[in-house]
DNA sequence: CTAATATAGTTGGTGTCACGTACTAAATCA
DNA sequence: TGATTTAGTACGTGACACCAACTATATTAG
């Protein structure tokens, strides 16, 4: 199934070109997209990222030099610190998530809806069956 | 459809994992994975990845350096310059993609066969669609 | 309660990657 | 033939990613 890299390559350079209108990287996208429903330790934020926690420290370092992000310092634990997302921040993910939505429907019309609906319902569930096997997959490394 | 979004990360993460089992990036496998069936000059190869030519110098350099593709002089164009796929190059990128698809192939299990058919279809019509968009965008811009 | 260990995060060094600008050489146009 | 376009490279800059080493706080053992 070559297709769904293929399709992954598309949909990437899409959400990468109108980040990129708000002089937003992909992974600062991401990172924002993140923490819209979340203020997560730079560590969890490492796991979600799947990225070393060096290199969150660079990322967060540069989204915050943007005021795009705050670093606060954890209430529970004295080391830990919590990243959250800054009302600037948070306006220009919703922008690009706005446009990428527009993408996509644009890219959708030429199907019929039945389709549209059978295609989100094969995408969520791939996302679940992935979570789940995710899960299983943290097991067995972290043991 | 954020969903879309999500499940392109998650491709692109299991390709770069097991491009990392080769010491292979993301990009180096996705110029591998063009140069299968293609011996195209740096500048079409610029085109191919939507990068500035000057990225792809970097590029081809790295991947020549490896002796993962090799540069040939073009017999019709004194300027151009051919990109070819080695041997080895071919190999890697080969044992990379057959990895990729069992990992799809598993994640793919836990769907009946007949969603397994109608997401191939629905993918390879969506890549169809924004084929011809972008030959469109391309006429658009290039005229 | 203190000493050993584990955990959270940063720092510094290296390499990849992407871009813009400036440049060389070959092709094309006038 | 002289001017302009085109293919590719060189160089400088910055984002990004990793590893190894480090600091400071928490936790655990004795």
């Amino acid at each position: 199934m070559d297709g769904l890299a293929r399709l992954s390559f598309l949909v990437q350079s899409a959400i990468a070109r109108h980040a990129a209108e708000h002089s937003l990287s992909l992974v600062q996208t991401r990172l924002l997209g993140i923490l819209r429903d979340r203020e997560p330790t730079m560590n969890e934020l490492a796991r979600l990222l799947e990225l070393d926690k060096s290199s969150v420290t660079g990322l967060v370092d540069r989204a915050e030099r943007r005021c795009l992000v705050e670093r606060i310092p954890s209430p529970a634990d004295g080391r830990a610190v919590l990243v959250r997302i800054s009302d600037e921040g948070r306006s220009l993910v919703s922008q690009v998530s706005v446009r990428f939505e527009a993408d996509v429907s644009k890219m959708l019309d030429c199907l019929p809806v039945s389709d549209r609906d059978a295609l989100s319902r094969l995408v969520s569930r791939l996302l679940v069956a992935h979570a789940t096997n995710q899960g299983v997959d943290l097991f067995a490394t972290t043991t």
